[in-house]
DNA sequence: GTATTAATGACTACGGGAGT
DNA sequence: ACTCCCGTAGTCATTAATAC
């Protein structure tokens, strides 16, 4: 776990997390009373009806790379490692959905990989920008259908936990400070939409999302978005004429 | 490298309040 | 009374961190 610095902003988000998480035990644990009260096994469900979660959890401020952290990361990282995290900057995917692509997963021609097992449970179509796509094609090369688009340099897939010192040891070659997760290069590519101004609904349809999770994360980054959407949607509400108001003098207000 | 645990992301279902 | 919207509860999957 890291190390929470009481008044930094990591440290504030520190502390954030923890009450987030404990939220989530309180979650985990009113459910089982509630299915205690419900059996017949508690008298009163009173006692943790009273008690209330932590306000302002869901507010995280996600850690993403600028486009020149980004490209230092990759060019630090071993090679097989490398092409992994190209892909997950490139695409949105989630580690697990990376390690997995198969190659009939990926249609170059139409410049698409599908995600056949998403965490919804749902398949999911991902774009391929021309970036993307060469990358992938390069890796496919000489591989048939049912091989894994991203492996290791030993030819065996990445495991649980695989990128976890292949990364750290990236961001410190890198200079990236804080580090990041692997997972963090997800809310990069998500990032990097919405700071060009993309709708949320489209990002959520590229990283497979919810509108509205998507919005959570990213809004924040998209504020010149925001308010030429209300600008173009309000338009005006009337044409300006002769005022029949005398302004006020100075003394007077 | 692997197993385990903690933390987080993200979904659906549901209930309450506001509006009609 | 009904519908719609929004927030919360509950749940599961995935990722991150850590111990060995």
């Amino acid at each position: 776990m890291p190390s929470c610095h009481r008044y930094s902003q990591a440290g504030r988000d520190c502390k954030r997390a923890r009450r987030a998480s404990a939220n989530r035990v309180l979650t985990v644990l009113r459910a089982a009373l509630n299915h205690a009260y419900r059996e017949g096994n508690a008298k009163t469900d009173e006692a943790w009806r009273r008690v209330k979660p932590f306000n302002g959890t869901q507010a995280a401020r996600v850690r993403y790379l600028s486009d020149e952290e980004a490209r230092r990361l990759i060019n630090a990282c071993a090679p097989d490692f490398r092409a992994i995290v190209h892909a997950a900057l490139l695409t949105g995917m989630r580690y697990g959905e990376l390690s997995a692509l198969q190659v009939k997963d990926v249609d170059i021609t139409a410049r698409i990989a599908t995600v056949r097992h998403s965490k919804a449970g749902k398949p999911r179509t991902v774009i391929l920008t021309d970036e993307a796509t060469e990358l992938l094609r390069q890796q496919m090369l000489g591989m048939s259908g049912g091989s894994l688009v991203l492996a290791r340099a030993d030819e065996q897939p990445w495991g649980k936990s695989h990128q976890h010192r292949p990364l750290r040891d990236a961001c410190v070659h890198a200079a990236i400070t804080p580090p990041i997760s692997f997972h963090g290069l997800r809310h990069s590519f998500a990032s990097r939409l919405a700071m060009r101004g993309v709708p949320m609904a489209v990002i959520a349809a590229a990283l497979g999302n919810s509108e509205a999770i998507c919005a959570r994360h990213y809004a924040h980054l998209a504020p010149g978005y925001i308010a030429d959407t209300v600008r173009l949607a309000l338009g005006r509400l009337a044409e300006p004429t002769n005022s029949n108001l005398t302004q006020l003098r100075r003394s007077a207000v």
